[in-house]
DNA sequence: CATCATTGTTGACACTGTCAACATAAGGAG
DNA sequence: CTCCTTATGTTGACAGTGTCAACAATGATG
């Protein structure tokens, strides 16, 4: 029979807890599983009992960050119809990368854990990108390839804002001698470029001549790789 | 009076070499100064006398990843005009990201050490950046405001594509389900959708009415955060 | 030659993740 | 009730890490 945890106080979640704390005051780098366990009280080995490894650990504290970040998304104010209501959510998005660059590096700058493990996560990290594609796919409505038409736009937009995200949390915008005004523009111009390239219809297909519609030639297009850089490829993966 | 290093074989710059390697096999992560010390067959203490710290080799590799990004950058085939140039170099990233996505991810992925020290590091990060700044420079003119006009656009096609390349390396693509053929045309639409919002002029003031210019309104626009998130912000830094 | 800075080595220290063995306690079976 | 199983927590080890401190060799310079 399974036996009912009979504990007042979860330790499994007070461990969670403290990881988070860690990571929010230290970035991911810094979680360390006998500090978990020396601010709680406990030997190094109590959190063992509930997390196989600190990636197990990890891979939780990730869950919920998208969990949060998912609830975040469906929170925004909602938008009076689709359009805006895409705004709000591209607003939403930056807003949570901004209020909490720890918890969004940790789910978009740290390479996972196991892939095919930590189920949880994968589903958690989907849903909150299905906000997203399921704003387009009504957008798009249900005609052939209108789904691919969504899923690219879903992923172009995820593309830029995650670009924004990141490139500002680097310290690489204090380096770059920007031109007065621009640091404060950046989020603004991003967004409505954004909103541009999703007004302007595209053709998927492999592209290479299309010209933008209304407009001389796109300037940027063709697609594929050439010129497979000089020797030295790079193998080698997250192992160990 | 400075002594020459009369060494024959440059300790520093095999350490350099044996670093770069482990770092192609396993990631910034698998780095380790013992284990370059092991792999050249010196002590463990040799490789200080080099490099202050591990965070001091890293920096070094770091910024050679981005005099080697800068390389590649320029070494794209020269476009017959900026626009086809500016293709080019949208490709010459993103090929640069798949070709060495672990060098990638060091230098666009990692948390940068220390920042106001090594000051090569930046400038060469700079320089990589500058190469994209000047060809939308010289697009723009020099008009008041136009520098500023450059540098929102080499922000945008950063951001879309960083955005791109660190959301292919990530495992997430895979678990998204995504329509058939979206995978592939990603990259594709992409540089299209960039291409896009290029040509169409924008207010980089504050954002907020501006119709899209030829379309009813542009969907994404509100700039600025509102709604600061619920209580618990994130404080912290990368110390240590 | 004597000096001295450069470079490399050896040995420690504190820290990490994790395995193995042990202790404790609580519930069910007899 | 006792006995046993199972869950949970503790203690102690081991190999690995970055880094400090003390020492050794070596070669150019006074």
């Amino acid at each position: 029979m399974a036996r009912q945890p009979r504990r007042p106080i979860d330790l499994k979640e007070s461990c969670v807890q403290a990881a988070r704390e860690v990571i929010a005051e230290q970035g991911v780098e810094g979680l360390s599983m006998r500090d978990v366990a020396r601010r709680l009280g406990i030997s190094h080995q109590a959190p063992y009992r509930h997390f196989e490894s600190r990636d197990h650990l990890l891979a939780e504290i990730m869950r919920r960050c998208f969990a949060d970040f998912a609830g975040h998304l469906d929170a925004r104010l909602p938008g009076t119809d689709d359009r805006t209501d895409l705004a709000a959510m591209g607003d939403a998005y930056l807003d949570y990368a901004i209020a909490k660059p720890l918890e969004y590096r940790l789910m978009f700058g740290t390479p996972w854990p196991e892939p095919a493990q930590h189920a949880g996560l994968v589903s958690d990290a989907v849903h909150a990108f299905d906000i997203l594609r399921n704003n387009l796919r009504r957008r798009h409505g249900k005609a052939a390839g209108m789904q691919a038409r969504a899923d690219l736009d879903a992923l172009f937009i995820w593309s830029a804002l995650h670009g924004m995200a990141s490139i500002s949390q680097s310290q690489a915008m204090d380096s770059l001698q920007l031109a007065p005004g621009v640091a404060t523009a950046f989020r603004g111009y991003l967004m409505q470029k954004v909103g541009i390239a999703l007004e302007v219809p595209v053709d998927p297909r492999p592209a290479d001549c299309r010209p933008a519609p209304g407009s001389a030639g796109t300037g940027i297009s063709r697609a594929s790789a050439r010129k497979p850089l000089p020797p030295r490829s790079i193998s080698g993966s997250r192992a160990r």
